[in-house]
DNA sequence: TAGATTGTTAATCGATTAACAATC
DNA sequence: TAGATTGTTAATCGATTAACAATC
């Protein structure tokens, strides 16, 4: 949050930013801001504020966004697509190395610079390439057995976007973002604004 | 989280499931899941545990996904596309009423059953139709103004899929779901995991 | 009756925030 | 010097969890 608010202010803001200015943006306490980055050093001036270039260079390097990283993506539907035609992906320096699918339909076509291979593949590909991010873009069904591919291959972290809970050996960071628990989320509030609405 | 693994839960495993069985798939301490639950009401037997069929409506009823919701979607790009296909929408009570897109080269595509309209329409598709849920797939600088019209047009809940910082009227949700972040987020822990095996 | 498991209390733990000395 | 704003302490607040009586 942090990083996509100064990104922001560094278009179209001076070039200094007060824990408050931030705090407005991400709608978190100013103390807090200056809490979360005093955990990684002490990046502010007194009386000034945070150099805001200084400040993103900071957070890239504390997040590890400062070099390049290559990633696997395994699904190449419509999600599997436009993950991988994310410019925001390489804008934060993300590779997309290679791209898989069980779907001979869809093998060979090509997404952005790279090319489609069988799901057959993904053992070989991550046997010579040290690869330590996944992406699951595939049906429900089939994650499991994609999570585990993944992990015998040495992938590190995974992200899982379908609603499947998957089960990872450990060592394993798996973050899940399921579109529908968003929704049913949002859902929730909107229950609660129609519920105080009624009464 | 809970209604995931309880569906899970329907499917192959005995119709009835303790606070530690909950725990352990959602990795959530069983004492913390049976007092999220009782928050809401007493859906459990002592000595039995809950129903997973009863609780599974019960939990729907809380979120509001016990009946169907309309909702609109703005961008029928690879990520439009990707949402709007998918199935786990319709399976929680979603319907995708309309899409738009301001390329005209869209215009007048099918999306399962959905005719994708110009953008100039939303307006009057909001004003007709009394939708509350819109989703947001269009390029991030589009973002704010399709906000703006959909909350002018009466919408109260938005689902961001950019990485764009929106701002939206008071009583409006916004929910912010970027990919990016969603990774780069992942990119602190292999940082951390990395830096653990590099000492 | 004995074992299992809930709902709930009480204790613990950690996160948030107000406040302020330090300092630009 | 006066105003602004950080870094950090101390106080507050809320979330988590252990423990257990209630009860199936």
């Amino acid at each position: 949050m942090y990083l996509n608010v100064l990104i922001q202010l560094r278009q179209d803001g001076p070039s200094t930013a007060s824990s408050a200015t931030v705090g407005q943006l991400t709608e978190i306490n100013p103390a807090q801001v200056r809490r979360d980055l005093t955990h990684f050093g002490s990046f502010g001036r007194r009386g000034i504020g945070y150099d805001v270039t200084t400040l993103i260079d900071k957070i890239q390097q504390i997040l590890g966004s400062d070099h390049t990283h290559r990633l696997v993506l395994v699904g190449a539907g419509h999600l599997g697509t436009a993950i991988a035609s994310y410019d925001g992906l390489r804008r934060h320096g993300f590779i997309v190395s290679a791209i898989f699918d069980a779907d001979r339909r869809k093998v060979g076509k090509r997404i952005g610079d790279v090319i489609v291979q069988s799901i057959d593949e993904l053992d070989r590909t991550l046997k010579d390439q040290a690869i330590r991010i996944g992406i699951i873009a595939v049906p429900p069904d089939a994650a499991q057995e994609v999570a585990d591919e993944l992990a015998a291959g040495g992938v590190r972290v995974m992200l899982n976007y379908t609603p499947q809970v998957v089960n990872v050996p450990e060592g394993v960071q798996l973050h899940n973002t399921d579109p529908v628990r968003e929704l049913l989320h949002t859902l929730y509030y909107l229950s609660r604004l129609e519920g105080v609405a009624r009464v």
